[in-house]
DNA sequence: CTGAAAGCGCTTACAG
DNA sequence: CTGAAAGCGCTTACAG
């Protein structure tokens, strides 16, 4: 139809083109022709020009007007990396739908970012804030919803899982096979599921009757988010020379370093040592072995939080109740845990 | 300071406590205060007002009346995958720098949001577009930058890997160690790397005197982002009983997958079969055996796309001239291919 | 059934 | 040195 595509005209120049003013063209194409009862023959006229001319009305404009950008803000701590990218995936699922798009800033834990950008965001006008698995410092004026936050910020919304649940599949799949001696890798101190799932874990093994020993309990510590930080941490539980049968590591990520470092001291897995990873990224399938893991519906986990984000938007309610959203676990048994052997390492 | 966070005055709202007018402030707040000749007395007295309050200007009203948006737009194949991610966080990492935020859409290789992405961006008034492994169908009133797009579409910059580097990489690492009978797995036709990087095989084994055996080269089909695509190929290579001792796949995850698949055939790796990846994204270095692969800057390669989209977006040039910037491979050696042994599969 | 006017919140020539 | 006015491109009460 014309020559350069999107080469949008304005409103203006289309009224002027149709010899009609901008205010019926506007109400035309937003059809609202039938409340303002505009006669057939004009919305012909008005549909047809708009179309030839591929008139799309400029949004920054309709957003001053309106005081809606349809567009929210959304902060993981690391953008290339398999947890936030599952979540985003949702996220997006949702979002597109209601015809909203989103920024997405990365904060890698550094102070400045965690503080400027919900800033710079709110400054860009979003509607609304996701934060995945990202504290929220400070009373933010508009709607948010944090995926695994954990702080229980007045009006945030939180999407949750069930980390006692978690805790009791990977419990007694290990008890189950046998195993009593089982070492324990805690997350970094920054990470918000740490505490939750450390408790939920001490919860379950007084429940199921399982010690836990203090030597076999150590902790991330490096921010790195590749393996080396599990690599790392198991060389420290082996150094020990405490005898274990399982690690229950606090990510795939960090089970598949940890089997690593097994490795390294020539034992095998599952055989030796059986191994129990969480979320369930890509990697875990595709690790060798796969691994045991716990899985995090990560992608729904995304679509929740942003139908839940549209909602509170669309309610303009301006400080709704903190609230959470808990989502459920699933164990998924693969070979990187079996019946505990004779030895112990 | 103000009890409300970021609830912040208005332009004019502001003036009217500081009883000037919305230019003077306006001004001084965009540090042109000397360009105008403020006197030192006001500017003290609207930057201590400003900071009081909070005051931010409206990106919106800005946006409209400057007609800069300072937002571009990134569309990539699957949004919750290593290859793409880590393209954006280089991408991310320029674009914050210069105070740009950006859009993030994906297409899964559905015609009508490959279509219809790039429109709906145009609509939100991005001032350019990021196309990562992603074909442009339609010329675009603003600047495209793409990450091995490979259509030279008029107007648009490709940053590209130098494919036939990898190709003698990749295929001299195999040779020294003996191989000759060497499988290849094409990618899927939808990705816009598949045939430049088998040209560049072809090439580079007629350079090396390698032969191509053509029952011993199949493609991917499936779409499904993780390694069953490889898997199910591999087997289909391993039902031809054509015999080979190397494997050089489309790309890291596809390398897994037939590993994976070379397994259950009881064929250890490297012993009896060597792989090589390609892409090497976090997984490559994780899996067991970890991977040999070719590596691609991907991270820098978004650094790169982002940076040239800016100077294009700043030269404002409407049509600058089609053109390439390559980027060069890495072969980095892991545990998936050694020598070859006297027994061919 | 359609139009004229105001206003969303800014920036910037133009005056003085 | 500072102000008054126009205008970016829309939408929507208010008229008629």
């Amino acid at each position: 139809m014309s020559e350069k595509p999107f080469k949008s005209l304005t409103l203006k120049e289309l009224s002027a083109l149709l010899d009609l003013d901008q205010s019926t063209v506007s109400r035309v194409v937003n059809g609202e022709a039938d409340k303002y009862r505009i006669s057939q023959a004009t919305q012909q006229r008005v549909l047809q020009a708009a179309a030839a001319h591929g008139y799309a009305a400029n949004n920054v404009a309709r957003s001053l007007r309106l005081k809606r950008t349809h567009t929210v803000g959304v902060i993981v701590p690391e953008i290339s990396e398999g947890y936030s990218t599952s979540v985003l995936g949702g996220v997006e699922d949702e979002l597109l739908k209601e015809g909203y798009f989103y920024f997405v800033v990365s904060h890698r834990h550094r102070p400045d970012l965690l503080k400027g950008h919900p800033r710079m965001m709110i400054a860009r006008a979003v509607e609304g804030i996701i934060a995945v698995d990202t504290p929220i410092e400070e009373d933010l004026p508009v709607p948010v919803v944090s995926v695994s936050g954990h702080k229980h910020r007045e009006g945030v919304i939180n999407i949750e899982l069930d980390h006692v649940r978690a805790a009791q599949l990977a419990l007694s799949h290990l008890k189950e096979l046998g195993h009593t001696r089982i070492a324990f890798i805690k997350g970094q101190t920054v990470s918000s599921d740490t505490d939750r799932r450390w408790s939920a874990i001490v919860h379950q093994t007084k429940a199921l009757g399982i010690c836990i020993v203090p030597q076999l309990v150590v902790q991330l510590q490096s921010l790195d988010p590749g393996p080396g930080p599990g690599v790392e941490v198991t060389r420290q539980l082996l150094d020990t020379g405490h005898p274990f049968t399982a690690i229950f590591a606090f990510n795939d990520i960090t089970a598949i370093g940890a089997i690593i470092a097994l490795r390294e001291a020539s034992l095998r897995v599952p055989k030796d040592v059986s191994v129990v990873g969480f979320d369930d990224v890509l990697a875990a399938s595709t690790n060798s072995p796969p691994l045991t893991t716990i899985h995090q519906p990560l992608r729904n986990m995304g679509q929740v939080a942003a139908s839940t984000l549209l909602k509170l938007i669309r309610e303009g309610t301006p400080h709704p109740q903190s609230s959470t959203l808990t989502v459920y676990p699933r164990l998924v048994v693969r070979k990187s845990t079996s019946q505990v052997a004779g030895r112990e390492v």
